[in-house]
DNA sequence: AGGAGTTTGTGAACGGGAGAACAAAACGAG
DNA sequence: CTCGTTTTGTTCTCCCGTTCACAAACTCCT
């Protein structure tokens, strides 16, 4: 029997769906500040993009404003929240605790914006000393035990390349369905499984790209 | 009848600009494992992109294949280099040596990919006694002067959100026309200056938004 | 109450990218 | 030399995402 939610079943475009977090973010940036109601055009403005596709992109998750008026800003940060699925907390584990491990556990974006670390793991063993965070570094070994425990599903990679398949698969054979991607390699894991992959220096690359062509044809276009 | 591109293609997508920095990658695998030849389904097998797609992009430079039998690996990595620009070395400034600036510079994917880092910089103070990835820490006021002794037109930022904004305003102000930004923040630069923004929340939370859609409808697809 | 002024939500046009399919070119066998 | 095989480069079609433009809906003022 196929219950099907009629409230959340809607189908929001991927592009729409990266773009959600930016509102979210702008509309915490609102509220903070004292704003109680914005219009279209002051939020895409503070999310830096178009006031009509904030407008379609919005219609996506039901009609949360109101005409002549604009949006409630608790409203509407409470609504996009709960469509992202951050009004819960997430549990994530992060594995490979090398420099950017490390900053990654100590980001405090994660835990603002609903995501808590349970666990830092490390292949090698003479890291697992060390405190970091608050957390010890543990074993690679004790990944089955810990999502488990914590019934995790989201795991994050910040190893080197040559070990991200290898942690992937063991990942998605203890049942974490989705995967973050720090390492510079491309990760292939079965269907069903979500894979998003964050490469600091392909983004230079692409700035590198754009800055070589304006020295090549001054007055050319920008990057989007 | 396609006008041929003598040195370089003028209009190639941002689409195809993205991936090539990926096709690079694949190509240094290739090579460093020995191989000497590959077809585009070898190549696009590599890259975890279709073949189709990949052979389109690279129909963007030139016609750098062999039809029958393949690219040359080390050719087509040269070709692919030179058109995003990481032939010669780019220098780079970092500002905000916090736990993510640390890791930033720690970081040697940028140092093999055709970027030095030549400058950290920071506004707090007591951060200017550190030394960092061999790299004094130095003040933000020291920006100017380090852009036009080492040429930089790149610049990173890894400072908290709240200084963002300014940080930009500044390295636009001494010549810097690409931006890497690392801050919660939507920054706001005038035409020509290339902006490319890297939010790690932002991934987790669209991972989170797919992964609670699974648990609500099992059987839903995956994450591009 | 009614009209003027705002602002949302959305239908429709538009542009760019993805993928399938195929013709052109290179190589090797006989 | 000719034919068959392989693989590239390109064309064509479809789909997704962006943008425009406007009717609907709400507030405020008189």
């Amino acid at each position: 029997m196929t219950a099907r939610t009629p409230d959340s079943a809607r189908d929001i475009p991927e592009a729409t769906v990266a773009r959600l977090p930016v509102y979210l973010r702008a509309l915490i940036s609102l509220a903070e500040e004292g704003t109680t109601t914005c219009s279209s055009e002051e939020l895409a403005a503070f999310a830096g993009v178009n006031s009509a596709k904030l407008r379609k992109d919005l219609s996506y998750l039901g009609s949360y404003g109101t005409r002549g008026v604009g949006y409630d800003v608790e409203y509407l940060r409470y609504q996009i929240a709960r469509e992202i699925g951050v009004t819960q907390d997430w549990p994530v584990v992060i594995v490979g605790i090398g420099n950017l491990g490390h900053a990654l556990a100590n980001y405090s974006g994660f835990r603002s914006r609903g995501f808590r670390v349970v666990a830092l793991l490390d292949a090698d063993p003479d890291r697992h000393e060390e405190v970091v965070a608050g957390l010890d570094v543990r074993s690679f070994e004790d990944l089955e035990s810990i999502v488990a425990e914590h019934d995790v599903s989201i795991g994050v990679i910040a190893t080197p390349a040559v070990a991200a398949q290898s942690v992937a698969d063991r990942m998605v054979a203890t049942g974490i369905t989705s995967i973050l991607n720090f390492a510079p390699a491309v990760l292939s894991v079965p269907d069903g499984v979500g894979v998003r992959k964050v490469d600091l220096s392909i983004e230079l690359q692409i700035l590198a790209y754009h800055e070589q062509r304006k020295s090549i044809a001054p007055g050319a276009g920008a990057v989007s």
